[in-house]
Formats: structure tokens, C-alpha cells, sequence
DNA sequence: ACCCCTGTTCGGCG
DNA sequence: CCGCCGAACAGGGG
């Protein structure tokens, strides 16, 4: 399930454990959520440091830990951060678990499409470097968004929207919100967009993302009534403006609802 | 059985 | 070299 705003609110499940120390830790370091980490030198060195704080940036997580030591995290499709009691024992799909005194960390993720990197040193790793501005940040401007159109202008809109260089933490529902309150049909060529219509793109983008925030972020709860994303996998599913029925088709590869009459 | 999937990466192709 | 597209990854659910 995870965009940015589900990201954001897995990322706080683990706020219980910070200024604890982890004091064991168990993980299967063959399955594919750790490939490229080094799975023998994570135990030896977070096991007796304490967890600090975590931070977000798209759908990328970043844990730290004392002694220059920190995870990454990223969700993929079916990925999941919670807290369970002490003496919990994980099962097949918990990759991860960092035990404390209190409780125990857990990431868990069924598919594997999900991914946990290690990092020791006291430079941050060049895997969390990549600087992309976040949307709710003042760098995700105008300017940055009609560069970053004109460097896909072949691409339909939505694939666009899917790129994390550029729309860091939008995914496939996120992108349907913003292009139906936009009123711009999903499969228009970014290069085809009116001046207006990127104009409407960027502002919807951050008001997406922010009452995301506010909402799945901050406790999980629904987004508005009102929005798109409650009837984007009904079968009868309709626009949310006049009851028009959403029709449905694959593009940029993905799933993608719209209004026939709002998006044109 | 068969088809679907809120993500990313890689190889082929134009 | 750049950028677009489809396939592959893996497992659970309808």
C-alpha cells in the first residue's frame, strides 16, 4: 500500500523504540529484501547501539543508530513496520526484527519487492544522497516541475508522475488523485500539456500530498470523502464531481482510473 | 485455475 | 547517449 503518506505513517511506528538500546536481532539474510546489503556486518554492529530517529524522504526510509550506523528501508509493494511485544517470534515473511527490552521493531513484506540496506560509517550513504525535492518542500516549485515535464514530453502524464526523480513519493493512486482533480486524461502527452494545465498539475500535486499527510500520515485515517481514490477499485466505480462511471485501462503500465468527462 | 496488484530495475529498441 | 516500454521479481487474495 505504500506512497509517500503510508510511508510516512510506518516510518512513526517504530518512534516507541527511539533512545532504546537493540540488544538482539534476527533476520533470514538470504532473501531478496536485503540484496546488495551486507547481512554478516549488520547483527555485529547494531546489535548493542541505540536506535536515535528516522527520517522520510519519498517512499525512502532512513533509520539511525548510534556509532554511525543506519538502515534503510523502502516498502515496495506489500511492505509493513510495526510493533510487537519482546518476546515476539518472527514468521516467514518478518525479514527483520530489532529486539529491545521493551518491545521488538518488526519489517515485514510478503512479495520482496521491498528492500533493507545497512550502512556503517560516518558519511551518509550515497544511496540516501540522491536529492530529489520533496513535494511539500518550498525546491518543488514550478520551475522544477516544467523542467521536469519537458525532459519526458513523449511520456504520458501519469507514466510521468510515476517517476521518483521527479514526483518523489507519488504512486498509482496518488497519480489518478492529482490528474483527476487536474482534469488532465491520463494518457495526454506531458508535451501536449496547456500552460494551465501544468499550472494545475503542481497545485494539485502539493494538495494531494499535504492532505495526505494529514490524514493516512498523521494516524491512517481516510482521505477525504470526496476523493477519487474511494472509487477507483469499485466495479461500478464513479467520478466523485457527477457520478459519471470511471473507466478504467493500462497506462505508463499501471492500472489507471479516470473521469471520461472531467479528463479530456 | 487464472488473473489481479498503491514498486523498482533492467534489457531491448527506436 | 537518451528515453520509453514491457518483463521480471514473489506471494497472497479474489
Amino acid at each position: 500500500m505504500p506512497e509517500l503518506a503510508e510511508v510516512e505513517w510506518f516510518r512513526k511506528q517504530w518512534n516507541p523504540g527511539r533512545g532504546h538500546d537493540i540488544v538482539d536481532l534476527s533476520l533470514h539474510r538470504r532473501n531478496r529484501v536485503f540484496r546488495g546489503a551486507n547481512t554478516r556486518e549488520l547483527p555485529r554492529r547494531l546489535v548493542g547501539e541505540k536506535f536515535l530517529t528516522s527520517q522520510a524522504r519519498g517512499k525512502r526510509m532512513l533509520f539511525e543508530f548510534t556509532d554511525n550506523n543506519c538502515l534503510g528501508i523502502h516498502l515496495g509493494m506489500t511492505g509493513k513496520i510495526r510493533i510487537e511485544p519482546k518476546n515476539f517470534r518472527p514468521s516467514k515473511h518478518d525479514h527483520l526484527v530489532l529486539y529491545q527490552r521493551e518491545r521488538a521493531l518488526v519489517f515485514t513484506d510478503s512479495r520482496q519487492f521491498g528492500r533493507v540496506r545497512f550502512h556503517h560509517g560516518d558519511q551518509r550513504p550515497d544511496w540516501w544522497k540522491i536529492d530529489v525535492p520533496e513535494i511539500i518542500s518550498a525546491a518543488f516549485n514550478q520551475k522544477f516541475v516544467d523542467q521536469f515535464l519537458d525532459r519526458h514530453r513523449k511520456a504520458p502524464i501519469k507514466a510521468v508522475l510515476l517517476l521518483q526523480s521527479g514526483f518523489s513519493g507519488i504512486g498509482n493512486w496518488m497519480a489518478d488523485e492529482i490528474l483527476w482533480r487536474a482534469r488532465i486524461h491520463p494518457a495526454k502527452h506531458t508535451g501536449k500539456l496547456t500552460a494551465r494545465e501544468r499550472a494545475a498539475l503542481f497545485d494539485e500535486t502539493k494538495f494531494v500530498v499535504r492532505k495526505s499527510l494529514e490524514t493516512l500520515g498523521e494516524d491512517f485515517s481516510d482521505p477525504p470523502r470526496s476523493w477519487l481514490i474511494h472509487q477507483k477499485w469499485k466495479v461500478d466505480g464513479i467520478c466523485p464531481r457527477h457520478r459519471t462511471p470511471l473507466w478504467h485501462a493500462t497506462i505508463g503500465g499501471r492500472t489507471t482510473a479516470w473521469c471520461p468527462r472531467c479528463q479530456r
